[in-house]
RNA sequence: UCCGGGGUAGUUGAGUGGCACAACACCACGCUGUUAACGUGGAUAUCGCAGGUUCGAAUCCUGCCCCCGGAGCCA
Protein backbone atom coordinates (compact mmCIF):
# COMPACT_ATOMS: atom_id res chain seq x y z
CA UNK A 1 0.00 0.00 0.00
CA UNK A 2 0.93 3.25 -0.38
CA UNK A 3 0.79 4.78 2.80
CA UNK A 4 2.36 1.33 4.54
CA UNK A 5 4.57 1.04 6.64
CA UNK A 6 3.66 4.53 8.22
CA UNK A 7 0.86 5.16 11.19
CA UNK A 8 -2.91 6.11 10.83
CA UNK A 9 -3.62 8.64 13.61
CA UNK A 10 -6.96 10.85 14.12
CA UNK A 11 -6.41 14.47 14.93
CA UNK A 12 -7.73 14.78 18.12
CA UNK A 13 -4.59 12.67 18.82
CA UNK A 14 -2.31 15.08 16.82
CA UNK A 15 -0.98 16.56 19.85
CA UNK A 16 0.87 13.31 20.72
CA UNK A 17 2.66 13.44 17.32
CA UNK A 18 4.65 16.85 17.34
CA UNK A 19 7.60 15.68 15.33
CA UNK A 20 6.58 12.45 13.85
CA UNK A 21 5.22 11.69 10.08
CA UNK A 22 1.87 10.44 10.15
CA UNK A 23 -0.75 9.47 7.90
CA UNK A 24 -4.24 10.48 8.16
CA UNK A 25 -7.23 9.75 6.41
CA UNK A 26 -10.57 12.34 5.46
CA UNK A 27 -11.98 14.57 3.47
CA UNK A 28 -11.21 18.34 2.27
CA UNK A 29 -12.85 20.93 4.06
CA UNK A 30 -11.88 24.14 2.98
CA UNK A 31 -8.45 25.09 0.48
CA UNK A 32 -6.55 28.23 0.76
CA UNK A 33 -3.85 28.87 -1.96
CA UNK A 34 -1.36 31.62 -1.97
CA UNK A 35 0.68 30.53 -5.69
CA UNK A 36 3.46 28.18 -4.42
CA UNK A 37 2.43 27.55 -1.00
CA UNK A 38 -1.17 25.83 -0.01
CA UNK A 39 -3.53 25.65 3.14
CA UNK A 40 -5.59 22.89 3.37
CA UNK A 41 -8.39 22.27 6.24
CA UNK A 42 -8.63 18.56 6.40
CA UNK A 43 -11.53 17.17 8.70
CA UNK A 44 -11.13 13.40 9.71
CA UNK A 45 -14.28 13.45 11.76
CA UNK A 46 -12.40 13.65 14.77
CA UNK A 47 -11.58 17.40 14.22
CA UNK A 48 -10.28 19.91 11.53
CA UNK A 49 -6.75 20.62 10.82
CA UNK A 50 -4.69 23.22 8.84
CA UNK A 51 -2.44 21.68 6.22
CA UNK A 52 0.55 23.14 4.65
CA UNK A 53 1.98 21.94 1.21
CA UNK A 54 5.37 24.33 0.13
CA UNK A 55 6.07 23.50 -3.43
CA UNK A 56 9.49 22.18 -2.46
CA UNK A 57 7.54 20.12 -0.09
CA UNK A 58 5.63 17.84 -2.04
CA UNK A 59 6.03 15.82 -5.55
CA UNK A 60 4.82 18.41 -8.46
CA UNK A 61 2.19 15.89 -9.37
CA UNK A 62 1.01 15.96 -5.72
CA UNK A 63 1.10 19.64 -5.35
CA UNK A 64 -0.92 19.83 -9.33
CA UNK A 65 -3.20 17.62 -7.11
CA UNK A 66 -3.74 20.04 -3.60
CA UNK A 67 -4.05 23.20 -6.42
CA UNK A 68 -7.44 21.34 -7.80
CA UNK A 69 -8.71 19.21 -5.00
CA UNK A 70 -12.55 19.94 -4.80
CA UNK A 71 -14.40 20.72 -1.33
CA UNK A 72 -15.32 17.52 0.54
CA UNK A 73 -12.52 15.34 -1.82
CA UNK A 74 -12.02 12.28 0.19
CA UNK A 75 -8.04 11.72 0.72
CA UNK A 76 -5.10 9.80 2.23
CA UNK A 77 -2.09 12.23 3.47
CA UNK A 78 1.15 12.19 4.95
CA UNK A 79 3.31 14.52 6.88
CA UNK A 80 4.79 15.97 9.63
CA UNK A 81 3.50 17.17 12.57
CA UNK A 82 4.49 20.43 13.79
CA UNK A 83 3.64 23.19 16.52
CA UNK A 84 2.75 26.51 14.87
CA UNK A 85 0.70 29.55 16.13
CA UNK A 86 -0.39 30.47 13.48
CA UNK A 87 -2.81 27.51 12.44
CA UNK A 88 -6.37 27.36 14.37
CA UNK A 89 -5.58 24.65 16.99
CA UNK A 90 -2.02 25.30 17.45
CA UNK A 91 -1.04 22.35 15.33
CA UNK A 92 -0.52 22.10 11.18
CA UNK A 93 0.78 19.00 9.38
CA UNK A 94 3.92 19.82 6.91
CA UNK A 95 2.16 17.57 3.52
CA UNK A 96 4.69 15.27 2.25
CA UNK A 97 2.03 13.13 0.27
CA UNK A 98 -1.55 13.71 -1.06
CA UNK A 99 -3.96 10.88 -2.46
CA UNK A 100 -6.85 11.58 -3.79
CA UNK A 101 -9.80 8.25 -2.61
CA UNK A 102 -12.63 10.09 -4.18
CA UNK A 103 -13.56 13.28 -5.87
CA UNK A 104 -16.73 15.87 -5.38
CA UNK A 105 -17.92 17.88 -7.45
CA UNK A 106 -19.76 21.57 -6.77
CA UNK A 107 -20.18 20.84 -3.10
CA UNK A 108 -23.59 22.20 -2.27
CA UNK A 109 -22.23 23.87 0.73
CA UNK A 110 -20.31 26.77 1.05
CA UNK A 111 -18.35 29.17 3.52
CA UNK A 112 -21.03 31.64 3.33
CA UNK A 113 -24.37 32.24 4.94
CA UNK A 114 -27.07 29.94 4.17
CA UNK A 115 -31.12 29.51 4.87
CA UNK A 116 -32.13 26.74 7.60
CA UNK A 117 -34.79 25.13 4.67
CA UNK A 118 -31.70 24.76 2.09
CA UNK A 119 -29.30 22.93 5.00
CA UNK A 120 -32.30 21.30 6.51
CA UNK A 121 -32.95 19.66 2.87
CA UNK A 122 -28.85 18.39 2.83
CA UNK A 123 -28.75 18.04 6.32
CA UNK A 124 -27.19 14.45 5.43
CA UNK A 125 -24.23 17.02 4.33
CA UNK A 126 -24.83 19.90 6.81
CA UNK A 127 -23.71 17.39 9.77
CA UNK A 128 -20.27 17.66 8.05
CA UNK A 129 -19.46 21.36 8.76
CA UNK A 130 -17.49 22.57 11.92
CA UNK A 131 -20.82 23.97 13.64
CA UNK A 132 -22.61 20.77 13.65
CA UNK A 133 -19.84 18.93 14.70
CA UNK A 134 -19.66 20.65 18.03
CA UNK A 135 -23.59 20.55 18.63
CA UNK A 136 -23.25 16.68 18.02
CA UNK A 137 -20.61 15.84 19.97
CA UNK A 138 -22.47 18.04 22.79
CA UNK A 139 -25.59 15.61 22.33
CA UNK A 140 -23.30 12.91 22.36
CA UNK A 141 -21.78 13.99 25.33
CA UNK A 142 -24.90 15.11 26.95
CA UNK A 143 -26.79 11.76 26.27
CA UNK A 144 -23.35 10.03 27.91
CA UNK A 145 -23.71 11.83 31.04
CA UNK A 146 -27.41 11.33 31.45
CA UNK A 147 -26.92 7.29 31.44
CA UNK A 148 -23.56 7.57 33.47
CA UNK A 149 -25.66 9.74 36.14
CA UNK A 150 -28.44 7.26 36.26
CA UNK A 151 -26.27 4.24 36.33
CA UNK A 152 -24.15 5.27 38.95
CA UNK A 153 -27.30 5.68 41.40
CA UNK A 154 -28.34 2.61 40.84
CA UNK A 155 -30.86 2.96 37.97
CA UNK A 156 -31.97 0.77 35.68
CA UNK A 157 -32.34 1.17 31.78
CA UNK A 158 -35.40 -0.57 31.02
CA UNK A 159 -36.90 0.95 27.67
CA UNK A 160 -40.20 1.15 27.59
CA UNK A 161 -42.06 0.12 24.00
CA UNK A 162 -43.02 2.79 20.98
CA UNK A 163 -46.15 0.84 19.87
CA UNK A 164 -48.95 1.73 22.17
CA UNK A 165 -52.18 0.58 22.37
CA UNK A 166 -53.97 3.53 23.78
CA UNK A 167 -53.56 6.96 24.27
CA UNK A 168 -51.56 7.61 27.29
CA UNK A 169 -52.30 10.40 28.53
CA UNK A 170 -55.22 11.64 27.04
CA UNK A 171 -53.42 14.95 25.96
CA UNK A 172 -51.25 15.31 23.11
CA UNK A 173 -52.20 14.36 19.67
CA UNK A 174 -50.68 10.46 18.50
CA UNK A 175 -49.40 9.61 15.33
CA UNK A 176 -51.40 6.62 14.12
CA UNK A 177 -50.07 3.33 12.82
CA UNK A 178 -51.50 0.32 11.37
CA UNK A 179 -50.59 -2.60 13.83
CA UNK A 180 -51.91 -6.02 11.70
CA UNK A 181 -55.55 -4.26 11.31
CA UNK A 182 -55.26 -3.13 14.67
CA UNK A 183 -54.51 0.80 16.01
CA UNK A 184 -51.41 1.10 17.41
CA UNK A 185 -49.53 4.56 18.78
CA UNK A 186 -45.99 5.80 18.69
CA UNK A 187 -45.35 6.69 22.25
CA UNK A 188 -45.47 10.23 23.85
CA UNK A 189 -43.92 9.03 27.33
CA UNK A 190 -42.88 5.61 28.63
CA UNK A 191 -43.83 7.35 31.83
CA UNK A 192 -46.82 4.54 32.68
CA UNK A 193 -44.92 1.53 31.63
CA UNK A 194 -42.10 3.38 34.08
CA UNK A 195 -44.33 3.10 37.16
CA UNK A 196 -44.44 -0.89 36.52
CA UNK A 197 -40.46 -0.99 36.36
CA UNK A 198 -39.97 0.99 38.88
CA UNK A 199 -42.73 -1.18 41.38
CA UNK A 200 -40.73 -3.99 39.93
CA UNK A 201 -37.02 -2.75 40.29
CA UNK A 202 -37.01 0.82 42.51
CA UNK A 203 -35.19 2.94 39.98
CA UNK A 204 -35.47 2.94 36.67
CA UNK A 205 -35.14 4.83 33.43
CA UNK A 206 -36.08 4.56 29.59
CA UNK A 207 -34.36 6.79 27.51
CA UNK A 208 -35.80 6.94 23.84
CA UNK A 209 -37.25 8.85 20.89
CA UNK A 210 -40.87 10.41 22.06
CA UNK A 211 -43.70 11.24 19.26
CA UNK A 212 -46.28 14.38 19.14
CA UNK A 213 -48.40 14.59 16.34
CA UNK A 214 -48.98 18.44 17.57
CA UNK A 215 -48.95 20.87 14.51
CA UNK A 216 -46.39 23.17 16.12
CA UNK A 217 -44.33 25.20 14.38
CA UNK A 218 -41.73 26.64 16.45
CA UNK A 219 -38.56 26.21 17.55
CA UNK A 220 -38.97 24.69 20.35
CA UNK A 221 -40.61 21.45 18.85
CA UNK A 222 -40.06 18.37 16.96
CA UNK A 223 -42.58 15.93 15.81
CA UNK A 224 -39.64 13.29 16.99
CA UNK A 225 -37.21 14.26 19.82
CA UNK A 226 -35.30 11.88 22.69
CA UNK A 227 -36.96 11.81 26.44
CA UNK A 228 -35.18 10.27 29.50
CA UNK A 229 -37.56 9.85 32.03
CA UNK A 230 -36.57 8.42 35.71
CA UNK A 231 -38.79 6.96 37.80
CA UNK A 232 -38.25 5.92 41.72
CA UNK A 233 -40.10 4.37 43.80
CA UNK A 234 -40.86 5.64 47.08
CA UNK A 235 -39.56 9.17 46.19
CA UNK A 236 -41.99 12.13 47.13
CA UNK A 237 -42.17 15.52 44.91
CA UNK A 238 -39.64 16.96 47.15
CA UNK A 239 -37.15 13.83 46.59
CA UNK A 240 -37.60 14.10 42.57
CA UNK A 241 -37.01 17.88 42.73
CA UNK A 242 -33.42 16.88 44.38
CA UNK A 243 -33.04 14.27 41.73
CA UNK A 244 -33.90 16.92 38.48
CA UNK A 245 -31.28 19.53 40.31
CA UNK A 246 -28.57 17.05 41.00
CA UNK A 247 -29.11 15.54 37.47
CA UNK A 248 -29.14 18.97 35.28
CA UNK A 249 -26.47 20.30 36.86
CA UNK A 250 -24.52 17.45 36.39
CA UNK A 251 -25.01 16.85 32.40
CA UNK A 252 -24.44 20.96 31.66
CA UNK A 253 -21.17 20.58 33.81
CA UNK A 254 -19.97 17.30 31.52
CA UNK A 255 -21.06 19.11 28.77
CA UNK A 256 -18.87 22.14 29.77
CA UNK A 257 -16.18 19.82 30.42
CA UNK A 258 -15.85 17.67 27.51
CA UNK A 259 -16.66 20.51 24.85
CA UNK A 260 -16.22 23.62 26.56
CA UNK A 261 -13.70 24.53 24.39
CA UNK A 262 -15.39 24.28 20.86
CA UNK A 263 -18.59 25.68 22.26
CA UNK A 264 -16.93 28.94 22.91
CA UNK A 265 -14.84 28.87 20.27
CA UNK A 266 -17.05 27.28 17.57
CA UNK A 267 -20.50 28.49 18.81
CA UNK A 268 -19.51 31.47 20.87
CA UNK A 269 -21.75 30.35 24.11
CA UNK A 270 -21.12 31.93 26.93
CA UNK A 271 -19.13 29.22 29.40
CA UNK A 272 -20.38 31.35 32.05
CA UNK A 273 -23.88 31.29 31.85
CA UNK A 274 -23.36 27.28 31.79
CA UNK A 275 -20.88 27.53 34.74
CA UNK A 276 -23.62 29.29 36.88
CA UNK A 277 -26.01 26.19 36.62
CA UNK A 278 -25.36 24.86 39.92
CA UNK A 279 -27.14 23.67 42.90
CA UNK A 280 -29.49 25.00 44.37
CA UNK A 281 -31.47 26.13 41.80
CA UNK A 282 -34.28 28.34 42.03
CA UNK A 283 -37.34 26.80 43.30
CA UNK A 284 -40.78 29.00 43.16
CA UNK A 285 -44.48 27.58 44.23
CA UNK A 286 -46.59 28.31 41.38
CA UNK A 287 -48.25 31.14 43.17
CA UNK A 288 -45.20 32.75 43.75
CA UNK A 289 -44.61 32.13 39.81
CA UNK A 290 -48.04 33.60 39.05
CA UNK A 291 -47.26 36.73 41.05
CA UNK A 292 -43.22 37.27 39.34
CA UNK A 293 -45.20 36.98 35.60
CA UNK A 294 -47.73 39.84 37.07
CA UNK A 295 -44.96 41.56 38.29
CA UNK A 296 -42.78 41.52 34.82
CA UNK A 297 -46.15 43.32 33.29
CA UNK A 298 -47.72 40.11 31.95
CA UNK A 299 -51.34 39.56 31.91
CA UNK A 300 -51.90 36.07 33.47
CA UNK A 301 -54.97 34.53 34.49
CA UNK A 302 -54.19 32.58 37.85
CA UNK A 303 -55.35 28.70 37.19
CA UNK A 304 -53.64 28.59 33.47
CA UNK A 305 -50.33 26.64 32.31
CA UNK A 306 -47.62 29.14 30.94
CA UNK A 307 -47.38 29.49 27.48
CA UNK A 308 -44.09 29.89 25.86
CA UNK A 309 -43.40 32.98 26.46
CA UNK A 310 -44.57 32.69 30.13
CA UNK A 311 -42.06 30.20 30.19
CA UNK A 312 -39.37 32.79 28.69
CA UNK A 313 -39.64 35.15 30.92
CA UNK A 314 -39.99 33.54 33.89
CA UNK A 315 -36.77 31.54 32.98
CA UNK A 316 -34.50 34.91 32.53
CA UNK A 317 -35.46 36.19 35.29
CA UNK A 318 -32.77 33.82 37.19
CA UNK A 319 -29.33 33.04 36.07
CA UNK A 320 -29.84 29.64 36.36
CA UNK A 321 -32.79 26.91 36.36
CA UNK A 322 -35.87 27.75 37.65
CA UNK A 323 -38.10 24.57 39.29
CA UNK A 324 -41.64 26.07 39.33
CA UNK A 325 -44.02 23.51 41.50
CA UNK A 326 -47.40 22.50 42.98
CA UNK A 327 -49.57 23.26 39.21
CA UNK A 328 -52.99 23.72 39.32
CA UNK A 329 -54.27 20.45 39.02
CA UNK A 330 -56.19 21.01 36.58
CA UNK A 331 -52.99 21.94 33.71
CA UNK A 332 -51.22 18.66 34.42
CA UNK A 333 -51.81 14.85 33.35
CA UNK A 334 -54.50 12.85 35.63
CA UNK A 335 -51.98 10.65 37.50
CA UNK A 336 -50.60 13.67 39.25
CA UNK A 337 -50.80 13.59 43.07
CA UNK A 338 -53.02 16.49 44.12
CA UNK A 339 -51.56 18.17 47.33
CA UNK A 340 -52.78 16.71 50.57
CA UNK A 341 -53.04 20.21 51.73
CA UNK A 342 -55.12 21.45 49.08
CA UNK A 343 -56.03 19.39 46.03
CA UNK A 344 -56.49 22.68 43.60
CA UNK A 345 -52.83 22.08 42.97
CA UNK A 346 -51.16 18.76 42.10
CA UNK A 347 -47.85 17.74 43.50
CA UNK A 348 -45.73 18.58 39.82
CA UNK A 349 -42.86 20.53 38.72
CA UNK A 350 -41.81 21.76 35.65
CA UNK A 351 -37.84 22.62 35.02
CA UNK A 352 -37.28 26.04 33.22
CA UNK A 353 -33.76 27.08 32.16
CA UNK A 354 -31.99 30.65 32.09
CA UNK A 355 -31.80 32.86 29.06
CA UNK A 356 -35.10 32.22 27.54
CA UNK A 357 -34.80 28.05 26.69
CA UNK A 358 -37.97 27.35 28.61
CA UNK A 359 -39.00 23.82 29.95
CA UNK A 360 -36.20 21.06 30.02
CA UNK A 361 -37.92 18.74 32.72
CA UNK A 362 -41.22 18.04 33.58
CA UNK A 363 -42.40 15.54 36.47
CA UNK A 364 -44.02 15.11 39.85
CA UNK A 365 -45.61 12.46 41.97
CA UNK A 366 -47.83 10.30 40.41
CA UNK A 367 -51.35 8.87 42.05
CA UNK A 368 -50.66 5.75 44.34
CA UNK A 369 -53.82 5.56 45.73
CA UNK A 370 -56.65 3.40 43.87
CA UNK A 371 -59.87 4.85 44.29
CA UNK A 372 -58.28 8.49 43.86
CA UNK A 373 -56.77 6.89 40.41
CA UNK A 374 -59.78 5.26 39.12
CA UNK A 375 -62.15 8.91 39.90
CA UNK A 376 -59.57 10.53 38.00
CA UNK A 377 -59.87 8.23 35.27
CA UNK A 378 -63.45 8.65 35.34
CA UNK A 379 -63.12 12.36 35.11
CA UNK A 380 -60.65 13.07 32.54
CA UNK A 381 -63.25 10.48 30.60
CA UNK A 382 -60.14 7.91 29.39
CA UNK A 383 -60.87 4.33 28.90
CA UNK A 384 -60.61 2.50 32.08
CA UNK A 385 -60.48 -0.88 30.98
CA UNK A 386 -57.28 0.42 29.15
CA UNK A 387 -56.19 1.39 32.18
CA UNK A 388 -56.54 -1.91 34.08
CA UNK A 389 -52.83 -2.84 34.20
CA UNK A 390 -52.24 0.59 35.19
CA UNK A 391 -54.21 0.09 37.85
CA UNK A 392 -52.87 -2.92 39.24
CA UNK A 393 -49.84 -1.19 40.21
CA UNK A 394 -52.00 0.13 43.19
CA UNK A 395 -53.13 -2.85 43.06
CA UNK A 396 -50.92 -5.04 44.35
CA UNK A 397 -48.23 -2.90 46.76
CA UNK A 398 -49.05 0.50 45.80
CA UNK A 399 -46.15 3.15 47.56
CA UNK A 400 -45.59 6.62 46.94
CA UNK A 401 -43.32 7.66 43.43
CA UNK A 402 -42.45 10.44 41.35
CA UNK A 403 -40.65 10.62 38.45
CA UNK A 404 -39.81 13.35 35.58
CA UNK A 405 -38.64 13.82 32.07
CA UNK A 406 -36.25 15.46 30.61
CA UNK A 407 -36.21 16.47 27.06
CA UNK A 408 -32.45 15.59 24.73
CA UNK A 409 -32.82 18.23 22.42
CA UNK A 410 -34.06 21.08 24.26
CA UNK A 411 -31.14 20.61 26.83
CA UNK A 412 -28.47 19.99 23.93
CA UNK A 413 -29.99 23.43 22.22
CA UNK A 414 -29.40 25.21 25.78
CA UNK A 415 -26.15 24.02 26.48
CA UNK A 416 -25.01 25.25 22.64
CA UNK A 417 -27.20 28.46 22.74
CA UNK A 418 -29.38 27.23 20.07
CA UNK A 419 -31.92 29.42 18.19
CA UNK A 420 -33.93 26.33 16.71
CA UNK A 421 -34.18 22.53 18.12
CA UNK A 422 -33.57 21.37 14.76
CA UNK A 423 -29.81 21.56 15.29
CA UNK A 424 -29.80 19.17 18.41
CA UNK A 425 -30.20 15.93 16.82
CA UNK A 426 -28.85 14.43 13.27
CA UNK A 427 -32.17 14.20 11.15
CA UNK A 428 -34.71 16.33 12.66
CA UNK A 429 -38.19 15.29 11.74
CA UNK A 430 -40.65 18.62 12.06
CA UNK A 431 -44.27 19.41 10.93
CA UNK A 432 -43.71 19.82 6.74
CA UNK A 433 -40.66 18.04 6.70
CA UNK A 434 -39.41 13.79 6.91
CA UNK A 435 -36.85 13.88 5.07
CA UNK A 436 -33.43 12.93 4.23
C1' U B 1 -56.20 25.84 12.36
C1' C B 2 -55.04 31.21 12.95
C1' C B 3 -51.67 35.66 12.43
C1' G B 4 -47.20 37.88 10.19
C1' G B 5 -42.94 37.68 6.62
C1' G B 6 -41.19 35.63 2.12
C1' G B 7 -40.31 32.76 -3.00
C1' U B 8 -35.05 36.40 -8.41
C1' A B 9 -28.26 32.16 -10.81
C1' G B 10 -26.09 26.16 -7.12
C1' U B 11 -26.46 29.48 -2.52
C1' U B 12 -27.38 34.37 0.12
C1' G B 13 -29.45 38.79 -1.11
C1' A B 14 -30.50 43.73 -4.22
C1' G B 15 -33.88 45.09 -7.88
C1' U B 16 -41.85 49.26 -7.14
C1' G B 17 -43.70 49.31 -14.87
C1' G B 18 -38.66 50.18 -19.62
C1' C B 19 -31.54 45.76 -21.40
C1' A B 20 -32.32 40.87 -14.76
C1' C B 21 -27.82 42.71 -10.71
C1' A B 22 -23.99 41.62 -6.70
C1' A B 23 -21.40 38.40 -3.42
C1' C B 24 -19.94 33.37 -2.44
C1' A B 25 -19.57 28.58 -5.02
C1' C B 26 -17.84 26.86 -10.19
C1' C B 27 -13.98 27.49 -14.61
C1' A B 28 -9.23 30.10 -16.19
C1' C B 29 -5.02 33.04 -14.78
C1' G B 30 -1.84 35.52 -10.84
C1' C B 31 0.24 35.45 -5.83
C1' U B 32 5.53 31.29 -0.66
C1' G B 33 1.99 32.06 5.79
C1' U B 34 -3.27 31.87 4.50
C1' U B 35 -7.28 32.35 8.75
C1' A B 36 -15.11 32.37 5.58
C1' A B 37 -7.48 34.52 2.15
C1' C B 38 -7.01 37.95 -1.89
C1' G B 39 -6.72 40.10 -7.21
C1' U B 40 -8.19 39.84 -12.67
C1' G B 41 -11.35 37.60 -16.26
C1' G B 42 -15.29 33.90 -17.67
C1' A B 43 -19.62 30.82 -17.48
C1' U B 44 -24.22 30.50 -14.74
C1' A B 45 -31.74 32.59 -14.42
C1' U B 46 -38.75 29.05 -16.93
C1' C B 47 -37.78 35.96 -11.47
C1' G B 48 -42.64 29.64 -7.23
C1' C B 49 -47.10 28.03 -10.66
C1' A B 50 -51.50 29.49 -13.62
C1' G B 51 -54.35 33.32 -15.45
C1' G B 52 -55.18 38.72 -16.14
C1' U B 53 -54.08 44.32 -16.85
C1' U B 54 -50.43 46.96 -20.10
C1' C B 55 -47.14 49.06 -26.09
C1' G B 56 -44.12 46.76 -22.24
C1' A B 57 -44.60 42.89 -15.87
C1' A B 58 -39.58 40.12 -11.39
C1' U B 59 -42.44 44.70 -10.34
C1' C B 60 -49.67 45.89 -10.72
C1' C B 61 -54.41 42.46 -10.08
C1' U B 62 -56.80 37.34 -9.11
C1' G B 63 -56.31 32.23 -7.75
C1' C B 64 -53.16 28.29 -6.19
C1' C B 65 -48.56 25.98 -4.30
C1' C B 66 -44.32 26.06 -1.23
C1' C B 67 -40.93 28.01 2.59
C1' C B 68 -39.79 30.87 7.19
C1' G B 69 -41.34 32.91 11.99
C1' G B 70 -45.03 33.11 15.84
C1' A B 71 -49.80 31.60 18.48
C1' G B 72 -52.51 27.48 20.25
C1' C B 73 -50.54 22.55 22.20
C1' C B 74 -46.39 20.62 24.38
C1' A B 75 -40.71 18.34 26.23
Amino acid sequence: MWCDPMKHVYINEIASHVGETILLRGWIYNLRSSGKIKFLIFRDGTGFLQCVAGKADVSGEDFELISTVAQESSVEITGKVREDKRAPGGFELVLSGVRLIAGSENYPITPKEHGSSFLLDIRHLWLRSRRQHVVMKVRHHAISAIRDFLNNRGFLCLDTPIFTPNVCEGTSTLFETDYFGDKAYLSQSGQLYNEATAAAFGRVYCFGPTFRAEKSKTRRHLTEFWMVEPEVAFATLEDIIDLAEEFFEYIVLRCVESCGQELSDVLERDISKLEAVKRPFVRLHYDDAVDLLKQKGVDFEWGNDFGGGDETILGEAFDKPLLVHHYPTRVKAFYMERDPEDPEYCLSVDMLAPEGYGEMIGGGQRIHDLDQLQKRIREHDLPEEAFRWYSDLRRYGSVPHSGFGLGLERTVSYICGLKHLREAIPFPRLLNRLSP
